[in-house]
DNA sequence: AGGTTGGTACTTGTCAGACAAGAAAAGGAG
DNA sequence: CTCCTTTTCTTGTCTGACAAGTACCAACCT
């Protein structure tokens, strides 16, 4: 179906190959030129691999120097999240992470939210109340919408990073599993109201009530998604 | 000091264009000829700089078709992180973020970690004894193994990269915050004392102690690094 | 008219060769 | 042996070209 380019099959080849041990962190990559050789491609394909692997830290450049395997990186985290997301086990792994976060995000979000972010939080649910079965990805965009808000309440910019990251991993790990749809939509009024009681206890300033209701929230979510 | 290549130069401006709301999610970025026109470079620069956009996740090439922005593109994040990166502030948002994650990590390491993580600990905590005050870095990368050994005994990939992420932050903010090494070693055999606790609790398999030790080790490691 | 088919222009992906800028290795002078 | 110069090598950028895939429009058939 998805045919992969040249560029980025080399990529992940090299990336193989650092992880896998054989070029150690610190250590020189052979040359553009002569990776050119061995894999039988433009130096253009290769420039465009290795920069996909600056991009992901795992790499870096110097001009004239050579280009060498960067020395804090642990390859071992993207290889096992990217083999693990073909699996359903990667929703367990997921929630778990949620579970741990968010609910703590939800009792500092109680604390410090402003006007603008509960704003924002109202009219993810009006969102999420006007969402009709046939676009089940507006009802996704809704919902994750609805939790940013809540994340960027806490006004901690890391938190707020981490959890697009979450969002992506959850991204990836959705479109391989495609029983979704009907499962989110039947209990939408069920996934509302937990959003609401979220909502409430946030605007309410009852910080340890809206860390339950996210709890609880996730746990269900979490339930319905992981049969 | 540094000089910035320009297709590193070029990414930037092009994302900032992004964040800034001048191409919007899902719409479509200039022709590749367009860009060449536009920064007045060749192809080749262009191109670079859209791969490391496209590796950041912000845009996406279909080949004959053109270059989209990322319906899912949340700029702020990057935006904000790199901003308050130079900011000492940094460090309160990331301590917050540790204490929420890792106190449950030690928790889980607690109930699943096995003896191949237990004998990763115990070497971060050699490497820890036997540093010389000369080299600061190496106390910092064995406290980054010990960490790392605790994260990996939770045997889950999404906590694992998560927390990989935050030591790429806290490496960034260290770098701008110069004052470090005097405190750190000064005080190696408290933050020792503590990372023996630390892993007493979690070989024992006493999942709440272990939990405990881990909130006491980071609030004094925050107050010492944030005065 | 409406839908299908085909062609044409356009856009990204890849290739090839060249020069510039910087770094590492080799060689010579003291 | 040390220091400096020169040479060679490597990455960064430029130019021009073709291949592969897409978008658009016009002509065609039903």
């Amino acid at each position: 179906m998805k045919k992969e380019k040249v560029a980025h099959r080399i990529a992940a080849e090299i990336l193989e190959q650092i992880v896998e041990g054989d070029v150690k962190p610190g250590q020189k990559l052979p040359t553009e030129k002569k990776l050119c050789e061995k894999y039988g491609v433009s130096r253009a394909s290769i420039r465009e691999a290795l920069s996909e692997l600056k991009a992901q830290g795992a790499v870096t450049s110097k001009q004239g120097g050579g280009t060498y395997v960067e020395q804090a990186f642990h390859g071992e985290f993207f290889q096992q999240v990217m083999v693990d997301e073909s699996n359903l086990a990667s929703f367990r792994y997921l929630f778990e992470m949620r579970k741990i976060l968010e609910p703590e995000a939800a009792m500092l979000a109680a604390e410090r939210r402003t006007k603008k972010e509960l704003d924002a939080m109202l009219s993810a649910l009006e969102l999420m109340k006007g969402v009709d079965d046939a676009e089940s990805h507006k009802g996704r965009d809704a919902d994750f919408a609805f939790h940013l808000a809540v994340m960027k309440a806490t006004h901690n910019p890391v938190m707020i990073q981490t959890f697009a990251n979450l969002d992506t991993i959850y991204k990836k790990a959705l479109a391989l599993s495609f029983e979704e749809k009907q499962e989110i939509i039947r209990n939408k009024q069920i996934i509302y109201k937990e959003h609401e009681n979220i909502f409430e206890a946030i605007q309410a300033g009852e910080a340890e009530l809206a860390r339950l209701q996210c709890l609880i929230h996730l746990r269900n979510v979490e339930k319905k998604l992981t049969p």
